[in-house]
DNA sequence: AGGCGCTTGTGAAGGCGTGCACAAATCGCG
DNA sequence: CGCGATTTGTGCACGCCTTCACAAGCGCCT
């Protein structure tokens, strides 16, 4: 609770100091932890030891001391993390302590399921304006969000401060509306369309492939079918994975 | 040139092929290069060289050639790779030679469109089986398919050869579905849910989560807004990229 | 046949990430 | 006030992954 000092809290929105140079690989795991610490909060944790929130996260705790590590010392030796410090240290890093405004484009079997989706919300997003080019989807109302032609993409990007799109079109309209969403001004996108988009450097993307994740699970099965002597053998994992204890 | 086993594996004993040893990075990018060449066997290409796959599929040619060396020598030297060839070689050391069977459970918004989606098939995998615990859903039709009770989840993997199972129910029910899953008879499980699933070892579990992916954009938009914007050339995309140069 | 250009396959080097193991720090308690 | 229990933060070693650079192999042209 009462702490020592702390640097850079989410209320000290002075000088940014140096951005701190985190692994790519602890970035990647941030969100898991703050998952986690939200649920702990939830159940009325005050404090947690890293071995508490690793298993929590799924992860080892060893690595989850080093990343926390490199946003500093947020921890008590003794006690553990306190949690709510915690959630908005890693908050802050991550950049939702504002709520970052999502433009989401093509609004078709998967875009619907995002549009309606109420779960970005309290993970630090809001989905602002939909897109498609569809004159049938244009005008619709989704989650009390009208669908808007792609053609007024630019100035809506623009109006509402939209800094991170979302692509759910078919694939070869993909590289299109990543055009014009980076000619909107957008940095960062989301791509779920099975294709490698190309941008300019300085925008991010993100691509999920839902079918590449299946094509991994069925190279394992396809190994562990291989493998019918079965000696009590111990199984990896690549990303998330857990092997029941008791 | 039919495709014949490669055998440098030391200590192979008895009649089952050599299951290669890959590196999990490589087996993730495998599905990568398979989309690529599918793309360019459409376009009527016999040949391709590791520059140009490289290109197609976002990613180092280097890289791509070290990936593919690991499956055994199917390149020609100053041609490339013979297209066909090497997508029967990657679709085998995948295990998408025989379509795999994939149950869905939860039907709700997310599970819908995932139900719906079409492009699964070309990528080697049938979704046979739709499950929900909510009655209302029991019964409807979705692509053809007729949602049943998560009760007849054990009946229906034995009987129809389901060795996957995607998860899209809300987080807190994930954990009991898994372990239907697993009790069933899955081996491989994709989660849809934003929870850490517990699974005995020789069960692979792979997760998505929509809104881990937007808060790494999220920190990389924080990174960016902390320093000077600057130009850049175009970059193509690749697995997990930043684009900022000095 | 021989040479030349092109491309693969790979050895080697460097970087990154992981996990162990332990010193340092803090708390509670007698 | 000191001591033991507990937990963090991290130095270090190891293994994986990436990238470079180049020899070996292949086809084509003369
Ligand atoms: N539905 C799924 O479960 C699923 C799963 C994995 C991948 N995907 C991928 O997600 C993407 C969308 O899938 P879907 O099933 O929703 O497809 P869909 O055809 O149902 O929807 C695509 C939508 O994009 C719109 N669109 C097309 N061109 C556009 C453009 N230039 N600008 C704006 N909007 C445009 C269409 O009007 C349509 O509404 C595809 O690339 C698909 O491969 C979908
Ligand atoms: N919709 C999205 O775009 C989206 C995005 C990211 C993550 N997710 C995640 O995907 C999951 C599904 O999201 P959704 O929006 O489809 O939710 P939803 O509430 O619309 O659908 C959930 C479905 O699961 C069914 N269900 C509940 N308990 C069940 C059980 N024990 N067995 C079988 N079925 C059960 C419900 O009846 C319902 O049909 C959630 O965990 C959500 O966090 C969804």
């Amino acid at each position: 609770m009462s702490q020592q000092r702390h640097g850079n809290t989410p209320g000290n929105a002075g000088a940014v100091p140096a951005f701190p140079d985190l692994p790519e690989a602890t970035i990647a795991r941030l969100p898991e932890y703050l998952r986690a610490l939200h649920n702990l909060a939830e159940a009325g944790s005050d404090t947690i030891s890293s071995e508490g929130l690793a298993a929590a996260a799924g992860v080892n705790s060893a690595k989850l001391r080093k990343d926390l590590s490199h946003l500093g010392s947020y921890g008590t030796r003794g006690v553990g993390y306190d949690v709510t410090l915690l959630i908005d240290q890693i908050e802050y890093i991550l950049g939702l302590d504002q709520r970052r405004a999502v433009a989401l484009v093509g609004v078709g079997n998967l875009g619907h399921a995002l549009a309606g989706y109420d779960g970005f919300a309290s993970r630090g997003f809001r989905i602002v304006a939909l897109f498609d080019a569809d004159l049938d989807q244009v005008g619709k109302a989704i989650n009390g969000l009208i669908v808007r032609h792609v053609g007024e993409l630019r100035r809506a990007v623009v109006d509402e401060g939209i800094t991170i799109g979302v692509i759910s079109t078919p694939p070869n309209a993909a590289q299109g509306v990543a055009d014009d969403l980076v000619a909107a001004g957008v940095t960062s996108i989301l791509n779920f369309a099975p294709c490698v988009l190309s941008v300019p450097a300085g925008v991010d993307v993100r691509k999920v492939d839902l079918a590449v994740e299946l094509q991994i699970l069925s190279f394992h099965e396809h190994r562990k079918a291989s493998l019918t002597a079965l000696p009590g053998g111990r199984v990896d994992q690549s990303g998330n994975q857990e092997a029941v204890g008791s």
